[in-house]
DNA sequence: GTTAATACTTAAGTTAGTTTCACTTTGGTA
DNA sequence: TACCAAAGTGAAACTAACTTAAGTATTAAC
């Protein structure tokens, strides 16, 4: 199954569309997402239908086949390698990598990636703290809660992010909260919800429920 | 400027005709290289004169303008310090590595490169001992001479080969001889110009004239 | 110098992926 | 239960890169 470039990338787009929402993608939703447009969708989605890679039905939405799903999660699993490299061996910030991946993810050698997981020790997440899928497609479910979802004087570890956007990634890495960090919660401003947090550096840092809703944590030694 | 991969290989394919050739590069020679028709060639060639990047009077064969030839050495650059990576770091063979390079040296971002040149400690040549042009584009030449030309009890190092074909590196392998082997040279068999060679093991090995022509070497300490 | 073979270009048509625009289906509201 | 807005589909047309087929230049041969 030799698939374009823009054949996995909509495999990805379902992927993703699907894992969080559940259901059915709409043709508008993998529009928005691959900024294209809905009758380029449903060309695609039909033709992806064809390879037996998507099921799909008129006006109801499309889903990943089995065959589709596995070879999203490669795609998946290839992104968050690459990531990694570039953070860990290359010295990327978090919030500058995603494209160069987007990128990479394309290339096909399955020893080339095989190599690489190998060379990086086999991570188990990448620099956003998403779970890097292994060679044979399992996920590992992190368990994994929101920050906003702990009381005062808990003592937490930054483990991922719900919002990958750079602009949230640059935001992390001026207030100094890098994935890792450890955090004690202080006290919550009950008007707007806003929540002060305690770093390892003795600093104080104020974050808004937003941010406190995107962080995702466990608790130190759990 | 945003070229497709095609019009990437294109660019590439006229660097290396001419570079060996020096004269400008006939249609068919573009055709063979990259596989495709002279009509595709001769429609290309034109779009990228359009784009100034190729010289080019039809019937009289195209050359790269000095625009053309920046890009086409910082593609050079990129293939080969993946070539690079993968023997160095990833532990791929030196004839399993030119199909992926291929493939990674189409993706676009120069901070991608500066640190991977970096992270590589700024290599000199790549796994089949062809120079890697620098961030400049500044192509360091290596004064290598053929195996061929040298004579009985000459000790020599083995700098490159001129044939990177994957059949002539795999043999390359089987009789031990890699890039860095010190060799030397033993009798020359006049009927058919085959010639000896005594490694450093201890093991000797004989050699075509076919293949003493491929090999690209340096005298020990010169 | 004419001719034949080779090299090259042009023209027309193909495919993948896109767009725009008009039409159809769906589903919530009254 | 009928209607309308939103969502989705189909058709036609565009672009990049390709092909084949046919025509034009160049070169080599005599």
């Amino acid at each position: 199954m030799n698939l374009s470039e823009t054949e996995e990338n909509y495999l990805k787009a379902l992927y993703y569309i699907c894992t969080d929402g559940d259901a059915a993608a709409s043709t508008n939703a993998i529009s928005a997402r691959l900024e294209t447009s809905a009758a380029s969708v449903s060309d695609m989605i039909k033709r992806l239908a064809d390879k037996d890679l998507v099921i799909y039905e008129k006006y109801k939405g499309a889903f990943l086949s089995k065959k589709g799903k596995t070879i999203a999660v490669g795609l998946v699993r290839k992104h968050r390698l690459w990531e990694f490299f570039l953070v860990d061996k290359l010295g990327f910030r978090w919030d500058q990598v995603h494209e160069v991946a987007e990128q990479l993810e394309h290339v096909k050698s399955p020893e080339l990636i095989l190599k690489l997981d190998q060379f990086l020790g086999f991570p188990k997440s990448d620099p956003h703290g998403d779970p890097i899928p292994d060679a044979a497609g399992n996920i590992q479910r992190l368990a994994l809660r929101k920050l906003s979802s702990f009381s005062e004087n808990d003592e937490l570890i930054l483990m991922g992010v719900s919002d990958s956007s750079v602009e949230f990634l640059q935001y992390l890495n001026q207030q100094g909260l890098n994935l890792g960090a450890k955090v004690k919660l202080g006290s919550k401003f009950p008007f707007d919800q806003s929540q002060e947090l305690h770093l390892e550096n003795k600093l104080k840092v104020v974050i808004s429920l937003h941010v406190a809703n995107s962080l995702l944590v466990k608790k130190v030694n759990s």
